[in-house]
RNA sequence: CGCAGGGUAGAGCAGUCUGGUAGCUCGUCGGGCUCAUAACCCGGAGGACGUGGGUUCAAAUCCCACCCCUGCAACCA
């Protein structure tokens, strides 16, 4: 028995958990549960990473203190896991008393240590943000990329962490550890980053309101990130040098998004460095969620709806199909479409059906499970395969191959479904052959226990529907054929996935289930006065000339006029309409709005659309004179 | 030359690192079975592996060039 660590990211609490923190945290799972079933000691760490500045922010837009909102929030993280079956040993937060020390005292060894040295930081600075850009970030007019606010040069006292001192070692780990980054697709571009050279970071904040304060310098702040990073360590009570500190450290995966690998395949591991502590195994990074080909986007309204499909297909359905679906490591694409399928060809035609039709014969002809007496046909081949199934799932299992490991296990479901037909055990029940009949109803059940077994940490409710099916009081996990014991009573078999019949619940709504919410959001917030409206001065005009703006994508330069002037407006249409074929057309447009410069072309004005899918632009019904004003 | 990912059967994908009969699921066509959730089993059809060059006895796989898609970033006043 070993000791197996496995965490994943904390998830920044500025907003409720999405689909992505879902998958992370589903895989994750997988590896904990996997590891305890073969008997390893296993501590599965999940948190959240409350002193983050957006935290700060949403804090403020919804009028709450930090920890008020935190508080909140945090237990919507606890809420989706309960939901999705996860196992986590540890759920942990960073305004925990144990975090705030650990983290300080983290600090402290590597200052002492000598890696931790003050500097000047100097940038553009967005007083909104909270944050630094450099100059690579920015345009020539140094605005906030997000608040399109002017931004500050600032030079700030900084203390700093010695990464380049490190970069050699690290290199040298990257050689010696071909495996410490997964995929290798990964690694290989980190390793292209680290090569290319690394600076010293900057490690603190100065009197930010909301953080955890360094110990030798309470002026300044912890950055965000040093903080969040030590929280693997701290989790584990490393600062008291407690007994799951030298348990379970170094960890053994550190699970996350492919975004955020560098920071903990570089900064983390050159940090354990200089505190002398021994680095993670595995940096294991997944590939992105799209929905439908879309990327995620709160803005957008493209979410993936994790209640419905749960509510329609289970929580079992929800995690096999992200697991099953995806190659990890690579993008994935969600379809709801996809989900459907594999459900009712996988779960419930093959593996649900399968259980179905073997507890049907065994109640129909025995009174408990019979006992294996006559062996024959295709016997040890099935028992053979049960074997090679489970040694197959432990290769893919140390590949992350979620995806193939499970079509290992399918592949045995499948050549079950085939036993039962090449036997044709439904016609032994003679008298003469019903001894065989016993037997390979034996074999069946015995396989569908070791296969229950195997899918257990994929799958686990299922995995226990299967044997309380089955007749098992108690969960078995033991994966060794002939473990099934003779003569227990067999459940009548309720079908543990029911087929779904999409069409019934497709009809309602063909498509745009999203966009409607989005709106009655708004309407909720965004309520203005009527003199409010009327500050606005709306106007027709019509378009004497239309050009693409060079380097812009999107924009059209319009001159229109309004019968008493003519005014030039950029509009962000250029993927919609041709320039010439907006040429003579009346639109709208918002006179009184102040000037602005896009992309070095002034525009005077805004030109109204309905912009949701397409953009389709506002014109009056019937041409009306030049000037008309619009209310 | 902004960054990233991708182009393999009708659809969705694996295979590419470590060259050597092109594979999986769904769909489709034909057959079998009737124990079971209109489920299960068997068989078939369907592919210039984006394009062009190169290396090699041999290229989806390695090298070079190009084309196309999709995100992100920049613009959407």
């Amino acid at each position: 028995m070993s000791a197996f660590y496995v965490t994943t990211p904390i998830y920044y609490p500025n907003a409720e958990p999405h689909a992505g923190n879902a998958y992370t945290t589903i895989a994750a799972d997988v590896l904990a549960r996997y590891h305890r079933l073969k008997g390893n000691e296993v501590c599965f760490l999940t948190g959240v990473d409350e002193h983050a500045a957006n935290v700060y922010n949403a804090a403020k837009e919804e009028g709450l203190s930090p920890q008020a909102y935190c508080d909140k929030i945090a237990p919507t993280f606890v809420q989706l896991w309960e939901r999705l079956n996860i196992s986590h040993d540890i759920f942990f937060r960073t305004t925990s008393d144990l975090h705030k020390r650990g983290a300080q005292n983290f600090l402290n060894v590597l200052y002492d240590n000598g890696d931790v040295y003050k500097g000047k930081y100097e940038g553009y600075y967005c007083l909104s943000c909270e944050e630094f850009f450099s100059e690579k970030e920015l345009t020539d007019e140094k605005v906030c990329p997000t608040h399109k606010l002017p931004l500050q040069w600032l030079e700030e006292e900084n203390y700093f962490f010695r990464l380049s001192k490190y970069q050699d070692r690290l290199i040298a780990h990257f050689h010696e550890n071909p495996d410490f980054v997964y995929p290798a697709t990964r690694r290989n571009e980190l390793l292209n980053f680290l090569e290319s050279g690394l600076q010293d970071v900057s490690i603190s904040r100065a009197s930010l309101p909301w953080g955890i304060p360094f110990p030798f310098d309470p002026e300044h702040i912890i950055y965000i990130w040093i903080e969040a990073l030590s929280n693997y360590i701290t989790a584990l009570g490393f600062e008291v040098e407690s007994e799951e500190f030298r348990t379970f450290w170094p960890a053994n995966v550190h699970m996350m998004g492919k975004d955020i690998a560098r920071f903990h395949a570089l900064l983390w591991p050159a940090m354990l460095m200089a505190a002398n502590l021994p680095l993670p195994k595995q940096i294991v990074a997944h590939g992105w969620l799209t929905k439908d080909g879309e990327a995620l986007s709160k803005t957008r309204g493209i979410f993936i709806d994790m209640d419905g499909d749960i509510a329609t297909y289970g929580v079992d359905a929800f995690r096999y199909y992200l697991l099953r679906e995806f190659s990890f490591g690579n993008d994935g694409d969600y379809r709801p479409a996809r989900l459907d399928q594999r459900y009712n060809a996988d779960l419930a035609n093959d593996l649900g059906n399968l259980l179905n039709r073997v507890l049907g014969l065994v109640n129909k002809n025995f009174e408990g499970i019979p006992a294996p007496t006559t062996p024959g046909d295709f016997d040890t081949e099935i028992k053979e395969m049960a074997q090679t199934t489970a040694e197959q799932l432990d290769t893919r299992m140390k590949t992350f191959a979620f995806d193939s490991a499970l079509e290992t296990i399918w592949e045995f479901v499948r050549r079950v479904n085939r036993y039962v037909q090449q036997t044709e055990v439904w016609t032994l029940a003679k008298p003469e052959t019903k001894p065989r009949m016993g037997t390979i109803l034996y074999n069946s059940l015995e396989a569908l226990r070791y296969i229950s077994v195997l899918l257990s940490p994929f799958i686990p409710d299922t995995a226990e529907k299967i044997q309380q099916q089955i007749g098992l009081a108690e969960f078995d996990s033991v994966a060794e054929w002939g473990h099934l014991p003779v003569d227990l009573k067999v459940s009548r078999g309720e079908p543990i996935f029911p087929r779904v019949d999409l069409k019934k619940q497709q009809a309602p709504q063909p498509k745009e289930s999203t966009k409607p919410k989005k709106k009655t959001a708004k309407q909720e917030t965004d309520l203005i006065s009527f003199t409010e409206f009327q500050k606005l001065d709306l106007r027709v005009g019509c378009v004497i000339s239309a050009e693409t703006i060079e380097g812009a994508d999107r924009l059209l330069k319009l001159q229109v006029d309004l019968g008493t002037e003519k005014r030039q407006v950029v509009a962000g249409i250029a993927e919609h309409y041709k320039p010439a074929s907006l040429i003579g057309k009346q639109v709208i447009v918002v006179v009184n709005l102040e000037p602005a410069t896009i992309r070095n072309v002034e525009s005077h004005g805004m030109i109204l659309a309905a912009s949701g899918d397409s953009v389709v632009l506002a014109s009056p019904e019937t041409e009306v004179p030049l000037g008309t004003q619009v209310s």
